[in-house]
RNA sequence: GCCCUUAUCGUCUAGUGGUUAGGAUGUCAGGUUCUCAGCCUGAAGACUCGGGUUCAACUCCCGAUAGGGGUACCA
């Protein structure tokens, strides 16, 4: 290498001393089985975690664990205008609230474990320019001296003539600048990025994608900059460097980057690194009109995963519904292994098939909310339930802490058995399900019998209160006491059964779903209610008999029967 | 504009050169010791279009159309 060049390359990268095979033997290949792979997620701290940035981490996470890998968690803070303070803790937080934890990484406490670290971009600058230099050294990057306007003519001129856009063969001026030029440039203290010299001409080249398949590709050749302005590489350049550096073996990664394989391809190439494989994860759309688009951080609430957290969507059921997007499989599996361990499921990426991205679908969402719940042990409801009330219903946590053993016998109304009742959705849904069967919000003066029961004389509603109250025994199981529902309803002119009622409608007053219909909305004040039966057992003979005894609350007139 | 990519019920999808094109979800109807949530049974519902190749095409090939992505000193 020559005098001049050697002086340029100082003058471009002062202070870079290293060499590369230094930086290399700090981050050995990893001692693992050669089937465990190595993966990891790469958020940008710009905002929010996006639903899809969990579909990427769930399947990242999987892949490294069911395979004994790694999965590591790594910073990608390059650019500084977009980033926001306190997203990395933000996006750590999601995930972890997910269930998806990094072995190697950023901590919540903001501390790093894990040795091929820094797992952060911005902390790394050093070493990306410790190989920008070597690509200046073999002559496969230069100094660019375009200012943004320069940059925005040229592209404005290819658009004109209707030619690709991009810094590539005669468009890249700066390619073929001089020694002396760009020394002189350089002593003028101009701005400068450095670009790579791309050696592509177009051509096809096959690319064998973990999701898509085998793809044909144009070969890049847009010498695209690798070091900005300010001296932070961009996406493409530090992607390379840190995932050869840190070992990964499957990138996982949205479509959108597809079409910049050519690039990094090109780009592993120059520095003699073998590539990882990689994946190409369809984007999940939502519909609008008639056509989908990507789910927006900006116009759609449900992009964000705190959405779900804060109505109390079951973080491990939202993972099953995403675990069902990556391989369809799951549905099944689950069916069979009712109440296994999501983890147990070994995830393939034959089915998540070059699909057009899916489309979010709240209505599965929330029938696998239901599902899961609905299995859970009425334990797992109310530590969960609790968990969600404590940051965001205190109301309803405190209720739970107060009251917690009769909390809980209500979660297990119907919670037995190989058929649960599958009525929650979300942990918000629980507090109007729970309420009326506290004293404090049951206000029985306040139910309006006229709309609650139409048709039913008031008359009727009381005979039916104090012949239940004569007839109830706590001791009854079931079978019993449906028994003496049955005798009660044949003494007060009523069918039975509904079938005997609808053969000869004019020799009863009614069936016996008139009777329990009342007895619900005494007892909880709505026509929607769990299991009767288990509703009574569940409030106890006490609040059975006050909702049911002293008739004042039923007549708000003076109406007094004698019965 | 250029480049890449995708195309099966409303939605998520399985699948094959010869299938009554399967499942899930949603919808509707019936059932279930009372309402609701379930659960059970049933119904309606799909291979984008046009050419080819073939005895035979949803499946292979070529076009068209439509969707998605890229085309930055953003990731």
């Amino acid at each position: 290498m020559n005098k001049i060049k050697k002086e340029i390359i100082e003058k471009l990268l002062p202070d870079i001393k290293n060499a590369s095979e230094c930086i290399e033997k700090k981050y050995p290949v990893r001692n693992m089985e050669k089937s465990a792979k190595i993966t990891r997620i790469a958020p940008s701290p710009t905002g929010f975690v996006h639903i899809g940035g969990i579909f990427t981490a769930l399947l990242s996470e999987r892949l490294a664990h069911q395979s004994n890998g790694v999965f590591f968690i790594r910073i990608e803070d390059t650019d500084k205008k977009r980033e926001i303070a306190e997203a990395t803790k933000l996006i750590i937080e999601s995930f972890e609230r997910f269930k998806i934890f990094a072995d190697e990484g950023e901590t919540l406490s903001g501390e790093e474990k894990g040795e091929y670290g820094p797992y952060k971009q911005s902390k790394r600058e050093q070493i990306y320019k410790i190989f920008a230099k070597k690509l200046l050294e073999q002559g496969r990057a230069y100094p660019c001296f375009c200012s943004l306007d320069e940059l925005k003519k040229i592209n404005e001129a290819q658009q004109k003539n209707e030619i690709r856009t991009g810094y590539y063969g005669e468009w890249a001026q700066c390619r073929e600048k001089s020694n002396e030029e760009i020394l002189q440039a350089l002593n003028k203290n101009k701005p400068f990025v450095i670009r790579f010299k791309s050696n592509g001409n177009g051509n096809k080249i096959k690319f064998n994608d973990l999701i898509k398949g085998e793809l044909f590709l144009p070969e890049n050749d847009q010498d695209i900059v690798i070091i900005k302005s300010n001296g932070l590489p961009t996406y493409h350049f530090a992607h390379v460097v840190d995932d050869h550096l840190m070992r990964t073996t499957d990138v996982l990664r949205g479509e959108e980057w597809l079409s910049s394989i050519p690039l990094h391809l090109e780009l592993f190439e120059s520095l003699c690194w073998d590539p990882p494989q990689y994946g190409h994860i369809p984007t999940i759309n939502k519909l609008e009109g008639n056509s989908k688009r990507k789910l927006s951080k900006r116009k759609d609430p449900e992009a964000d995963v705190f959405y779900y957290i804060k109505d109390g969507y079951p973080s491990e059921a939202i993972i099953e519904y995403l675990l069902n997007l990556i391989d369809s499989g799951f549905e099944e599996w689950r069916k069979q292994n009712l109440k296994v361990d999501n983890k147990k499921f070994y995830v393939s990426l034959k089915h998540l098939s070059g699909s057009a991205g899916p489309l979010l679908d709240m209505q599965k969402i929330e029938d696998v909310c239901k599902d899961y719940i609905g299995w859970l042990s009425t334990e797992e409801v109310f530590l969960q339930c609790f968990n969600w009330a404590k940051e965001y219903d205190m109301d309803l946590m405190k209720r739970m802490q107060n009251d917690s053993e009769y909390v809980k016998k209500i979660f297990s109304i119907e919670r037995d058995g190989n058929q649960p009742r599958k009525d929650i959705i979300k942990w918000s849904d629980i507090k109007y399900q729970i309420e009326y069967f506290f004293d404090d919000f049951f206000e029985k003066n306040k139910i309006n019998l006229n709309e609650l029961l139409p048709g039913i004389e008031k008359i009727e509603i009381e005979k039916i209160a104090k012949q239940f109250l004569l007839i109830y025994n706590e001791k009854d199981n079931k079978e019993e006491w449906f028994f003496k529902l049955k005798e009660m309803a044949k003494f007060l002119g009523y069918a039975d059964n509904i079938k005997s009622y609808k053969e000869q409608k004019e020799q009863y007053k009614g069936h016996i779903g008139d009777i329990a219909m009342t007895l619900r909305v005494l007892l909880t004040g709505r026509r929607q209610a769990p299991d009767l039966f288990q509703v009574i057992q569940c409030m106890g003979i006490n609040r059975l008999n006050t909702r049911l005894q002293n008739p004042n609350f039923i007549f708000v007139s003076l109406f007094v029967s004698s019965i």
